[in-house]
DNA sequence: GTCTATAGCGGGATAGAC
DNA sequence: GTCTATCCCGCTATAGAC
């Protein structure tokens, strides 16, 4: 194993962990069973638990962060993104089991380390602030009625999309988040079909 | 005490510790400690941790009925029943530091015992029922647009409520619970002002 | 119905050999 | 960087006295 593998590994299993069952409902014995080594040697990579979560949530941000850089390089427009958001939602919920961390930490957020807390936080007001400058774009090219702030279109779209996600799964009714995407895309646009989401046939 | 106190002690303690943490981030520890008996005395009323989780849900699902039928004898409206429902989410919230029962149970799902799970499950659908029923009702009354489906609406306000009190007690901000309960309103009614929202200085 | 006492496990974490 | 061994704690749960 070339160095840093490892730590990728743990990585990579702690966040499947935490999306299908939560930060407080896995523990380094679950990751150290399956990835093959002990207990002790994640300790080494990562102290405590909540330096794992932390670690977590700091690649969440990276990611986020370079996936709307890529975003930026493409010249995509605000309805390019906003297609581009939707469609990764609909990722997540392919994810077989699984939910945004997003999600997750917010619900269990008042049982969270210190400094998990303050990570997330800062992660929730970037994702907002994403949001809110791609809205506030569209609303200039006049996507959306001007009578609303980007704002509060930011916020009821992060809220039904983490809503949805968690009660399309645990109903067993992935079509429900479906419905609520199309739903919202309808009567945030004033042309709707600018902006296209994936068939239902997909999860 | 009266026969029954201790158990709606452990019951209303036990809610709170969900709402405010999680289900897996509280113990029999913590309840004992609060209500001021043993451990033991805890598993006497609730043989196992799956038994008072299953207990808090049923409390719920009667709890949810009652006040449905609440509705009913006092011959509510749709429209009454909808304002009464958006002013119920706002209770959630001013509920210091917690959230909804539902919302933390969606999130933890994957990690609940079997039966907490399957109890969960009847609870979401009989919500989601009473919601479609409800907009049924107000959609032969021409409160929304008829191009709509009740389940579609349902599922948008259901999925909205949950995640948006979630991001707004994580990011401290209750005015962000307020704003998607507005632009709900909003964007759902044709004639908005027929539903009255709290207001946001409230929480 | 509540108590004391304790079993038994699994959690996070550390020391020190290799 | 990974291991063995071990610590200490808190958890759920049970037995049995009162």
């Amino acid at each position: 194993m070339s160095p840093g593998d490892t730590r990728t590994a743990i990585l990579d299993l702690a966040e499947e962990l935490l999306r299908t069952r939560s930060f407080n409902s896995f523990s380094y014995q679950d990751i150290a069973a399956e990835i093959g080594i002990r207990k002790a040697s994640i300790h080494y990579h990562f102290p405590g638990k909540e330096d794992l979560g932390v670690a977590l949530i700091e690649r969440f941000r990276l990611r986020a962060g370079a996936w709307a850089s890529r975003m930026v390089e493409r010249n995509a427009t605000p309805a390019e993104k906003l297609e581009a958001y939707f469609q990764a939602q609909f990722e997540i919920l392919r994810d077989e089991g699984k939910i945004c961390a997003q999600g997750i930490l917010s619900a269990e957020f008042n049982a969270l380390p210190e400094r998990m807390k303050e990570s997330y936080m800062e992660f929730l007001e970037e994702q907002q602030q994403w949001l809110v400058r791609v809205l506030g774009k569209g609303q200039e090219l006049g996507l959306f009625a001007d009578d609303r702030t980007p704002e509060e279109l930011a916020a009821l779209i992060q809220s039904a999309m983490q809503g949805s996600l968690q009660i399309a799964r645990a109903s067993g009714r992935p079509e429900r988040f479906q419905a609520v995407a199309e739903e919202l895309v309808r009567r945030i646009f004033t042309a709707p079909e600018t902006v296209s989401l994936p068939d239902a046939a997909a999860s």
